[in-house]
DNA sequence: AGGATTTGACCCGG
DNA sequence: CCGGGTCAAATCCT
């Protein structure tokens, strides 16, 4: 058994070599032209984000804080403490794959979703799905806007302490660098050589009836008739939300691009992107709609 | 069968 | 008391 200072050492490892990795991505995408703007505002917040959380790391000198906290949130199991947040919005892209463009490198599970008042879309809450065991305390809610149903907001509660990465899509020295795909893969480069207004769908994961499916009947249609999301294959359980009137202590519009690099049809379950497209008038027509037929 | 998701109930702070 | 966050049994999916 290995002791918490032990650990400590090892997460503060691994933020710093995360970090240097995010550096190396950074610099590469830099000198690619083909690389977007995004890609590089993204590595920059996650290179910030590497450097924060292991300066936490090492003000927390107290080994034992993490355990701690996560004692009292056992306790206090129904009211989280006051925890770290950060709030991003994601507009997503069409004909991507809804599932990557949520997909943080986490492993997320579902535990429980809301109707929020004044908010036209229902909220997901999820936690890290190595959570309990590892005493990883990350949570995220995730909730489509009201104005804007392309964009989804998600609000990181609290820091992951697991360091894991989604089994799906297993890197181990780039815990959290879903976002680079293997660059030799076509899709990838099929996205990156597109703007976003040239945008071919065909080169995507999703066929185009599937995104018309998602993008156009889910999302779009304000009175979504038959495509409504009961409609959705249920094996792409993939979650939007996003809440505009969001009032986060930071605030950061991302524009996904991930690439087509599928899940690799790996049959292991699929965590944290299911979600709720529909607005609640449909929720409340088809209050059983998840299993598609009336009691 | 086991794990993930759904959903109504419960808890608690404002 | 209301509303957001969480729990946990029921249900679904693989």
């Amino acid at each position: 058994m290995e002791n918490s200072a032990d650990l400590e050492l090892k997460n503060l490892m691994n933020e710093l070599t995360q970090g240097r990795e995010l550096a190396k991505q950074l610099q590469i995408s830099l000198n690619t032209s083909s690389s977007s703007d995004e890609t590089c505002e993204f590595l920059i917040q996650r290179i910030k984000n590497t450097y924060e959380k292991a300066l936490s790391m090492l003000n927390n000198d107290d080994g034992d804080d993490l355990d701690r906290e996560f004692k009292e949130y056992q306790n206090t199991t129904r009211k989280r403490k006051a925890m770290p947040t950060s709030t991003k919005k994601v507009q997503l892209c069409p004909g991507t794959g809804l599932e990557e463009q949520l997909d943080d490198g986490y492993s997320w599970k579902k535990y429980g979703q809301k109707d929020i008042l004044g908010a036209k879309y229902p909220r997901g809450y999820y936690r890290c799905s190595h959570g309990r065991g590892k005493g990883c305390i990350a949570t995220k809610k995730v909730q489509r806007s009201n104005n804007d149903p392309t964009v989804i907001e998600i609000t990181y509660i609290g820091e992951h302490t697991c360091n894991h990465v989604s089994s799906s899509n297993p890197t181990p020295t780039l815990p959290e660098n879903y976002i680079f795909p293997d660059t030799n893969n076509q899709s990838f480069q099929n996205f990156n050589n597109l703007s976003p207004s040239s945008i071919n769908p065909e080169s995507y994961i999703f066929p185009n009836a599937m995104m018309d499916n998602y993008v156009l009947g889910t999302f779009m249609s304000p009175t979504p008739s038959e495509s409504n999301y009961f409609a959705i294959s249920p094996t792409l359980t993939s979650n939007y939300g996003g809440n505009h009137n969001a009032h986060a202590t930071q605030s950061e519009v991302i524009t996904p691009f991930t690439s087509s690099v599928t899940s690799s049809g790996i049959n292991s379950p699929v965590v944290g992107l299911d979600f709720p497209f529909a607005p609640k008038e449909i929720d409340s027509n088809f209050p059983f709609g998840s299993l598609g037929f009336f009691p």
